[in-house]
DNA sequence: CCATCATGATGATGCGCATTATCGAGCTGG
DNA sequence: CCAGCTCGATAATGCGCATCATCATGATGG
């Protein structure tokens, strides 16, 4: 039953059979031609034949070793790639990676082994840069190192970034526009006649936090409004408190915009808690995804094109390696959809 | 600002440096050590220091090409990985393996490529099969292919498959435990008083199903089950009609069994249209996973333990990696963990 | 004083492939 | 009849590393 494992036969085991050399195999597979290799069609027609008979596939490592192209697209999360958490961050993400390699015609080697003790992860941790086994990578995380990635660049190693993410020079990455899908929720706000709006902002920097920051700046001068008092940052995991709450409330709040929508699903809780109805009394909107399957209101808010940055970013990593010069590095901010929700309604408070 | 592309150190670069040979280098790097192998903490240390100063990391592509392990993790899914649909019915799985590939320091390497214009999928389109960059492979899916699983193990490949089917000769796989399970659920309506249980099977075969067949069949006639006219083969995208559910309750049926969480979670539509009280008048129970996040009763059910499997799938690969000699073939079954639910209740109907 | 052995290392080789430089054969034209 | 050209193909080389067989040296022992 159990035959001698056969080794995977070569290049120039098929190279024996067909009477050719090693080389000119290569030169067939590979598909290659210029004008002082010249493989008559013949030749090549057999050369695939003789391939195909002995079951040849080609071996990747060696063929990277070599310096050519695996079609193989890196994905690296700074952390753990499947939370068990089912309404998984880099889903979206992730989905969108897939689509795009696959229409591309590529496969994705996910990095996974480069975990630390304390969850964290870094590109170089060991010393060793695994990912040089892909062609390029598609890189995501909250927690970016940006050291990695300036290092990364610097090997001249392609890869693209989901996230806008401040580093020395430039680098290639996709980005939600959360500036511009800010304003629209404060235009949307203000459209139902509210002026005092408490903004509460993410308690840690990251660059989609000042992203969304600068596009409530904007909108808050475009409309003239005045915040004294009304801004609170927040941290994502502990909510804002009751006491926070009222005393936004009394310092003449009627909408609250907060960053996650976690945060603001926490602030209907406790608006509820103080028995402020919400749209009637008081409008809350969070500047991120809708939460997935949560029983209550649609949440005033904007969709994150999670699945189309995904593959945008494979595009332009493909774009890179298939060009034969130099690319730029680009940057694509894609647009976030508004959604109007439930948990908005007209300013019924006399300003 | 764009220095020359700077080379990455190589052993032969440590070597200069450290005055030593390249394979020094490599004996130092690798940790390894015998008895005709020696090199003195000094050296090894003097090595490390120089390779450290240099920045050296080793290239996995050649430590791979020559004859290394890779330390990769393939992931063959026979359809696409991310559906969109959110619960995604591999996650749980991809949960597991990543926890498993991570544990063991592996990375995975996801197979997304090979998608025919029908969406199916098979290994060795265009006689190429490219799960060979990885060391060993966790193949998944519902429309596997058997024909690419045999063909893999007859060409020495190591894989391990998550989900049991049938093909000729010994193959590594973890399955659920459906039998088993499936004989809870029976005892659990039984000791309910339930003795006309409605069976609603799969329309299509498969293994997980005939295992949920066996096992309903052990339990039968553990139990002295009559179940004459109670059994109905139902596809899962359409459910059963309404029609044939009347007949299963005039046919004395008290309990309804299904195969697919969906398909009960439709029976429970129907019934409740019918005016039937769940679980008042009538039992019904699923032989699958709970429905995420749908608002309504807890369905009784088990729990298929997704993660558990691709942890353990991945363990069982890398024991066949890691090893020396020749592993047999091992095959797993995990249980299930049964759930009682609210939609099973005790038989009110005189039998 | 030579045979033996342990110690500390190294040279050579090859993994499978891509690439560069080169070569022979046939053909053309002057 | 040979210079020059095109066509078809190849030998040689190296990618970076692991491994095998081997070697030089000094210590030990009989």
């Amino acid at each position: 039953m159990k035959d001698a494992p056969r080794r995977r036969p070569r290049q120039s085991d098929i190279a024996k059979v067909a009477g050719v050399s090693q080389t000119t195999v290569s030169i067939v597979i590979n598909g290659r031609e210029s004008d002082t290799i010249r493989i008559p069609p013949e030749t090549r027609q057999h050369v695939f034949e003789v391939a195909r008979s002995l079951g040849y596939v080609v071996d990747p490592v060696a063929r990277s070793l070599a310096g050519g192209m695996n079609r193989l697209i890196g994905v690296y999360t700074f952390e753990s790639m499947f939370p068990m958490d089912h309404h998984n961050f880099y889903y979206p993400f992730l989905v969108g990676i897939e689509a795009g390699a696959e229409a591309l015609g590529y496969d994705m080697l996910m990095f996974t082994s480069a975990t630390g003790s304390d969850g964290s992860r870094s590109i170089y941790r060991d010393g060793v840069n695994r990912l040089g086994l892909a062609d390029g990578c598609v890189l995501l995380g909250k927690e970016t190192n940006r050291d990695d990635i300036v290092r990364l660049r610097d090997e001249g190693f392609r890869f693209a970034l989901i996230g806008r993410r401040d580093v020395p020079g430039p680098i290639t990455y996709v980005t939600a526009d959360y500036a511009t899908a800010t304003g629209e929720v404060v235009d949307h706000l203000v459209g139902l006649g509210h002026e005092r709006i408490a903004y509460l902002t993410a308690a840690d920097p990251s660059e989609p936090s000042a992203d969304r920051d600068a596009g409530f700046r904007a909108a808050q001068s475009r409309h003239g409004l005045d915040t004294g008092g009304l801004v609170l940052s927040v941290r994502k995991e502990e909510g804002p408190s009751a006491e926070e709450v009222r005393r936004l409330l009394e310092a003449g709040a009627t909408a609250f915009i907060a960053h996650e929508s976690v945060v603001a699903l926490r602030l209907l809780d406790l608006l509820g808690g103080m028995g402020v109805d919400v749209p009637g009394a008081c409008s809350v909107a969070a500047l991120s995804d809708p939460p997935d399957d949560v029983p209550g209101p649609e949440l005033t808010c904007f969709r994150i094109p999670g699945r189309e940055m995904g593959m945008r970013a494979v595009e332009l990593l493909v774009q890179q390696l298939e060009s034969e010069e130099e690319v730029e590095p680009q940057a694509v901010a894609l647009s976030c959809a508004f959604v109007a929700g439930q948990t908005s309604g007209p300013n019924r408070k006399e300003s």
